[in-house]
DNA sequence: GGGTCATGTTAGGTATACCTAATAGCTCCC
DNA sequence: GGGAGCTATTAGGTATACCTAACATGACCC
């Protein structure tokens, strides 16, 4: 587990590092203009950061952004540190998954070394973030993931991950909780629209999930 | 229990007021020079951020500030949720005093009233941060003290109380925690030296109080 | 009254991290 | 080959929150 201690790199180093970590994890272009999209801030902010980045030796910049050895460790830290906060907040003081995603965004950039030893310690060593996301560092090994569009009418799935890329969609976590749609749940695909959303059936309810998410959510196969 | 929304403040007027507050506390004279110091930044950038403040309607300038009713609401706010997290920090993840004041420097900016509602459930409504200072809007009556360096040689006292002056003097809090003068130690006090260092006996064990931290130090005479 | 000390303010400057408007490159594709 | 569209950069500007150096103010005291 990492040393890092905390104000050496600036926040906003911490979250451009994340930023580019996740669009990789997501599978998504690492380009500066989606950084500028995901990140809300203009594409003159982030061709401006990305230079400064590159001079600090996190990034190689062309048009593919790459993270440098050590712009990947930073990135780890700071996705790790988000995604144990997540953990905490909802296992140890109960919150929803949605406020549970909102204070992790804050508490990556202010939890030391220490601090993120005694949570590793209180969870029990945790693989994963309550939506499945993995750790960095703690060793987990992610099975083979299919998007549950790819599961047909009839068929039953075990949802495994919800990437990043949903948190980012208004209102997405809040449903997707409350409909059950969370790692471990178990379900039956009932219909498949022809605008790609899929109706799933969990624990006797029928959600329609759109397009959008179906071809995100990850799952196997039952 | 206040609603405060984040960063509507910026953490640098959350900072000036929770030190105007804790000078208050300690009852020094709340002035640009005192603030200073305590935040280790120069005297003109005080007196700029003096001006913003008011601007702001958080305090009312003169040569004693004086935060106003705005400012002390924020104040308030900042400095439960740092003694807040300063419980939380021992009591549920086991950190040292020092490291849990340190970390409780960068948590008090970052805890939502959601988060601060979860803690204050979870730590059973605690009326005072682990070394006796009062979290405001918890209803805590501090009980009369008197300081250390008042206890005559032979009389027995209570530590009550370690004021937030003295967690700013490098090592202080390990000594203290390490030398058992914790709040709710009983002692007694079995030397007093002409440079005013009192020596106390806490469980068997003597050790000497220098004159700056003994007439800080809060107690109860038994 | 002059000196010293603590305190506060002015002036001028820096770094960070943003912004808009305008310009420049690239790629695709008919 | 010439647009269309997306993408990146340049130029110029802003707000925040600091800094040092120099100056001003006020209190106290011989």
């Amino acid at each position: 587990m990492s040393e890092y201690e905390s104000p050496e790199w600036h926040p906003a180093f911490e979250e451009y590092c994340e930023t580019i970590y996740e669009l990789g994890e997501d599978d998504l272009d690492v380009i500066q203009a989606r950084i500028a999209e995901r990140m809300e801030v203009s594409r003159p902010a982030v061709s401006e950061m990305m230079k400064r980045l590159e001079v600090e030796g996190l990034i190689e910049a062309g048009r593919e952004i790459k993270l440098t050895e050590k712009g990947m460790h930073l990135a780890e830290t700071v996705v790790r540190r988000h995604r144990l906060a997540e953990c905490f907040l909802t296992d140890v003081l109960g919150l929803s998954w949605a406020d549970a995603h909102q204070e992790a965004g804050k508490w990556e950039h202010v939890i030391s070394p220490t601090v993120e030893r005694a949570m590793v310690a209180r969870l029990n060593d945790p693989t994963t973030c309550p939506h499945g996301n993995p750790i960095p560092g703690s060793g987990y090994e992610a099975p083979d993931l299919i998007a549950l569009e790819a599961i047909s009418v009839g068929k039953e799935f075990e949802v495994q991950r919800i990437p990043e890329e949903l948190e980012f969609a208004e209102g997405m976590l809040d449903f997707l909780e409350q409909s059950s749609i969370i790692p471990g749940s178990r379900g039956t695909v009932t219909a498949i629209s022809p605008d790609g959303t899929s109706t799933v059936t969990i624990d006797g309810n029928a959600v329609g999930v759109g397009g959008f998410a179906s071809s995100r959510i990850l799952v196997t196969a039952r």
